[in-house]
RNA sequence: GCCGGUGUGGUGGAAUUGGUAGACACGUUGGAUUCAAAAUCCAAUGCAAGCAAUUGCGUGGGGGUUCGAGUCCCCCCACCGGUACCA
């Protein structure tokens, strides 16, 4: 029978629906093993050959996993909530809700062309209101909790205002950014707006007016990672800094637990880089500076507390509160006009001109606390107000910034650390030893840090402080297609509803335009935002992070509508054992996680302290992108120039006009062109070049038609280039392709022998036939010359077992180690070995089939029922290998002399080493090498090799 | 700048963790089969010299440790990713 995919996958993929037999159960006696992918967002371009590779790979993984005994977790579902549906609404009229179920239904038919193992029964969807019930609840915990210094947890606020009514704020060690101390009885007299606004900085949700990246283009607030170089990601609009009132959460809260988690978890070192140098933990101290002739004082942060001697000056933040305060009536007016300039400045004007000094003094003056000096307080962009303290003092000598800023506006700088010792050490190094510096003289840097610490809290001018680079996530989009928020306002105070209330549910609405005020589009439903009794509802939605910070608890329990998921389901399943994804994810997603997660760890709703135990990167497949070349004629019109002729072009101006992959022949080669037939559908997609003149290899074409040469001879070379598959570059290559043209088994094949799994690189399908050639040829061993099932039980031979042992083996240890390629190499080598040998065994066929299964699940399940087998591959259990039959003989030595491989000789493997040393110096190729020199040593390296050193 | 990673034939990539560098696959060349093609099968294929046996060179570059280095150590280069007036 020949190997014929279609039917074979058609069948199947019909029949594992039926039997349900990728259903997991909540109750098995079996351990359990939990393989989760980042669930996609299902955008309207549908997959491309990139999306599937991670999925493959846990798939892999997956049902090697069954196959060895686990209960194996492996669901899919939807990041269904984002801005891109939004602006897709905004730009055709289609509902988000209607074009996000469409490209739910297009990616799930895609997904089962590729034969995946999901258990789709536990699907889940971040915009259905079943699941942001439970978004909305967590928010509503996050609301009423805080975080507690003396459990090192989240808390209920019921208990800080038990605190705050016994005691005010003497007895609250809280994370905070109160820092105000209130009596009891001041508490008390609070009203209620006070009070609130003080719990306000305390809570793990709050609100506060926050300098926030506001995108017009887009109407709403980004985060960071959404902006590149001071543009939208999405769009490339233009990104400005503006004061709102926005939601946050105070993930600071967690730097040091999300800091410390990262020790018990696999994954990768670049991974965890990125996250702490994200969190950004740095030691040091804040230090409280007089302002002369005010009531007021500065304090600052610094790493570098030992410099202070050659602190010469001070500089705030533009936004600081106290620049208003303290600036002279003289400078008053150069103050505001730097204030102004600074305002006008975009972010990105502040990113590229980095390297730029500006500044302004107050006119103020600070009090140095050790020397008593009067130290000018100055103005300049270079502090920012949400780092430390918003202040720095400024020690010109010890650090580059502060010595440019001294320099251009002539302060005194104060040599602190002699350096002469380390000729090359930068001010990071900490290196040196301390001079001009009173106390501090003569002690080395590192020293006079941890003394200086000391001195400063004994003399009660400030405090060791640990800094976080992190800042809160801001919480709030401007944005129609997300959870609206759990709470209604009265009098402009929120509160939180009760679970019975929620969810919230989005209400519907055909006007998905921002408003130009910067609200969100749900305040036009009127009747949605007011409520009875001067109530109202929240305009902003949350965002897209929300829903994707817990959704892998979800599909532990997804139908539970009585919680997020039951204790049962939590205790069975604890947490992901293996996490597939891009590192594109490698903060937002991941870190706001593992923040959900041991808040909800605190609130004793999970067992685990962290959600993800191993973290495995996959690369990204890129796309081949191919231009045409064009330049300008004589006249002004357009001429395309195949790429081998650009030499005789030399003086023209050439432009890159990108051509879709699928007009091109050999796409992705080096000698990738134009047919004629590819020009003639070029122009038809590109109009504007209808009239344009060809200048190929073999011929001309103008206008459509052949000026010289042949339609056969005619070619356009194109150049190629590695970049992002993308619809821009219409370079997109749509699995569904692949899978009709080799079948799933082969695409899934294909995609694992191109590379460690970890590695990016491009899309090319020059291996693929390899790969084909190798499937048909393991379909091959089953069958006869005549086409007939012919399969042996006779006893496998020595040499067949030894084979199968091995592949087993091989198999079994890639597969853990992720390393599919090679898996799949050693089945190729294995079947090689079994064609040549003619095996048709079943004891041998069988067991390898199980291997091959993990891979190929289509082409394996078909062969497996051939061979009479009434349950699925997919239960079967992995086989196990026995080393006594992968033992050698006779064993091949390379005989080294001096290193440098000489021959190769075989000896039976109960040889002994003096036998071997003796029988490799007695060898005519070694005794040329030898001949007239001493034998210094013999290295005999059991079943390795034979070194012979010589003199 | 700082942090993390990568660098091996014409190409994708292997290398039991210090022990035969280039497995497996693509491509190329030659051959078989065929009226012909596709498919299939066989052989060769790191580079250089040589008819050949063989010899020399060879894992980004330079140095070192070792009987032995793609692998370990030091210095440098290139590329990719992250991040940045972070005090």
């Amino acid at each position: 029978m020949k190997y014929d995919f279609n039917t074979i996958e058609a069948k199947w993929k019909k029949s594992w629906v039926e039997s349900k037999l990728y259903k997991v159960s909540n109750e098995s006696p079996k351990p359990k093993y939990y393989v989760l992918d980042m669930f996609p967002y299902p955008s309207g371009a549908g997959l491309h050959v990139g999306h599937p590779l991670g999925y493959i790979a846990s798939d892999i993984y997956s049902r090697y996993k069954r196959q060895n005994g686990y209960n194996v977790l492996h669901p899919m579902g939807f990041d269904a909530f984002g801005l891109p549906a939004e602006e897709y609404a905004i730009a055709t009229g289609v509902h988000p809700a209607k074009s996000t179920s469409d490209n739910i239904a297009k990616y799930k038919e895609q997904l089962a062309n590729i034969g995946f193992s999901f258990d789709w029964s536990r699907e889940v969807r971040t915009s259905d209101p079943s699941y942001y019930k439970w978004t909305q609840w967590i928010f509503s915990l996050l609301f009423e909790h805080y975080f507690d210094l003396n459990t090192n947890a989240a808390q209920p606020i019921s208990e800080l205002l038990d605190l705050l009514a016994d005691s005010g704020t003497a007895k609250v060690n809280a994370f905070t950014t109160n820092n105000k101390s209130v009596s009891a009885d001041e508490w008390k007299a609070y009203s209620e707006k006070e009070q609130f606004e003080l719990l306000a900085h305390y809570r793990l949700a709050y609100r506060k007016v926050g300098y926030v990246n506001w995108c017009a283009a887009l109407g709403t607030v980004l985060a960071n990672d959404q902006i590149k170089d001071g543009f939208s990601e999405r769009g490339g609009h233009p990104v400005e800094r503006k004061a709102m009132t926005q939601w946050y959460l105070r993930t600071t809260a967690y730097a040091e637990r999300l800091l410390e988690g990262l020790k018990e978890i696999d994954w990768s070192s670049s991974l965890k880089a990125i996250q702490q140098n994200w969190i950004g933990k740095s030691k040091g101290a804040t230090l409280f500076f007089d302002v002369d002739g005010h009531d007021e004082k500065v304090e600052i942060f610094t790493t570098r507390a030992d410099t202070i001697f050659g602190a010469t000056y001070m500089v705030l933040a533009p936004e600081h509160p106290l620049v208003q305060k303290i600036k002279s009536q003289n400078e008053s007016k150069s103050v505001a006009d730097y204030l102004n300039y600074v305002n006008t400045r975009s972010e990105r004007e502040r990113m590229t001109e980095v390297k730029e000094v500006t500044g302004v003094f107050t006119g103020a003056y600070a009090i140095h606390p050790f020397t008593q000096k009067r130290i000018p307080i100055w103005i300049g962009e270079y502090v920012l107000m949400d780092y430390g303290t918003g202040a720095i003092m400024a020690v010109p000598s010890d650090d580059d910034r502060d010595r440019a800023f001294a320099t251009k506006f002539g302060l005194e700088i104060i040599e602190v650390v002699d350096k002469s010792d380390y000729p090359d050490a930068t001010a990071a190094d900490k290196l040196g030893v301390m001079i001009n510096s009173d106390f501090l003289n003569g002690l080395k840097v590192k020293e006079a840090i941890e003394k200086m610490g000391t001195e400063v809290e004994n003399r009660g001018l400030g405090k060791v402080k640990i800094n976080y680079k992190m800042r809160d996530a801001g919480f709030s989009r401007q944005r129609y297609w997300g959870e609206p928020f759990p709470l209604v306002y009265k009098d402009g105070i929120p509160s939180v509803l009760n679970l019975d209330e929620l969810p919230v549910e989005l209400p519907h609405t055909e006007e998905f335009k921002p408003t130009s005020d910067g609200k969100s589009p749900l305040s036009r439903i009127s009747d949605w935002v007011e409520l009875s009794e001067g109530q109202q509802r929240e305009t902003d939605t949350m965002p897209a992070v929300a829903g994707s910070s817990w959704y892998f608890l979800r599909y532990m329990d997804p139908k539970n509508d009585m919680a997020f998921a039951s204790k049962e389901a939590l205790d069975y399943w604890q947490d992901v054992d293996l996490y597939v994804g891009g590192s594109e994810h490698a903060v937002a997603h991941l870190l706001y996680s593992r923040f959900w997660h041991k808040f909800l760890f605190d609130l004793g709703y999970l067992p685990t302290k962290e959600p993800f135990k191993k973290l495995i990167n996959q690369g990204m497949i890129q796309g081949v992108i191919e231009y045409l070349l064009l330049t300008k004629g004589d006249n002004g019109e357009n001429v395309f120039i195949s790429a081998d002729k650009v030499g005789e072009f030399p003086d023209r101006e050439v432009a890159k006009i990108p051509v879709h992959i699928k007009y091109v022949s050999d796409y992705g080669s080096d000698s990738s062109y134009l047919s004629y037939e590819g020009i003639q559908s070029f122009i038809g997609w590109r109009q504007s070049y209808s009239k344009a003149e060809f200048v190929g290899s073999g011929g001309t074409v103008k206008s459509g038609s052949l000026l010289s040469g042949s339609k056969e001879g005619f070619k356009m070379q194109t150049v190629s280039e590695v970049g992002k598959m993308s619809k821009r570059y219409h370079n997109v290559v749509n699995p569904d392709d692949v899978v009709a043209k080799y079948g799933a088994d082969t695409f899934r094949l294909y995609e694992m022998f191109l590379g460690p799994i970890e590695q990016s690189k491009p899309w090319d399908t020059q291996g693929i036939e390899g790969v084909s050639k190798f499937v048909r040829r393991l379909w091959s061993l089953f069958f006869n010359d005549d086409e007939q099932l012919e399969l042996s039980t006779a006893e496998p031979t020595k040499e067949e077992l030894k084979i199968l042992h091995q592949t087993i083996k091989k198999v079994g240890n890639d597969i853990e180690k992720f390393s599919f390629n090679t898996a799949i190499s050693s089945m190729m080598i294995c079947v090689n070995e079994l064609k040549k040998l003619k095996t048709n065994k079943v004891a041998v066929l069988e067991p390898l089939l199980i291997l091959f299964s993990s891979f190929a699940p289509f082409a394996s399940e078909e062969l497996w029922e051939m061979m009479g087998k009434t349950s699925s591959i997919h239960e079967a259990t992995f086989p196990s290998f026995d080393e006594k039959h992968m033992q050698e003989d006779t064993i091949e030595y390379p005989i080294c002399v001096n290193g440098k491989k000489r021959t190769l000789m075989t000896f039976p493997a109960d040889t002994t080493n003096q036998q071997m040393e003796d029988a490799a110096l007695a060898n005519e190729d070694i005794q040329k090498w030898t001949e007239g020199k001493n034998v210094l040593k013999v290295i005999v390296v059991t079943k390795r090799m034979i070194n012979i050193v010589v003199k």
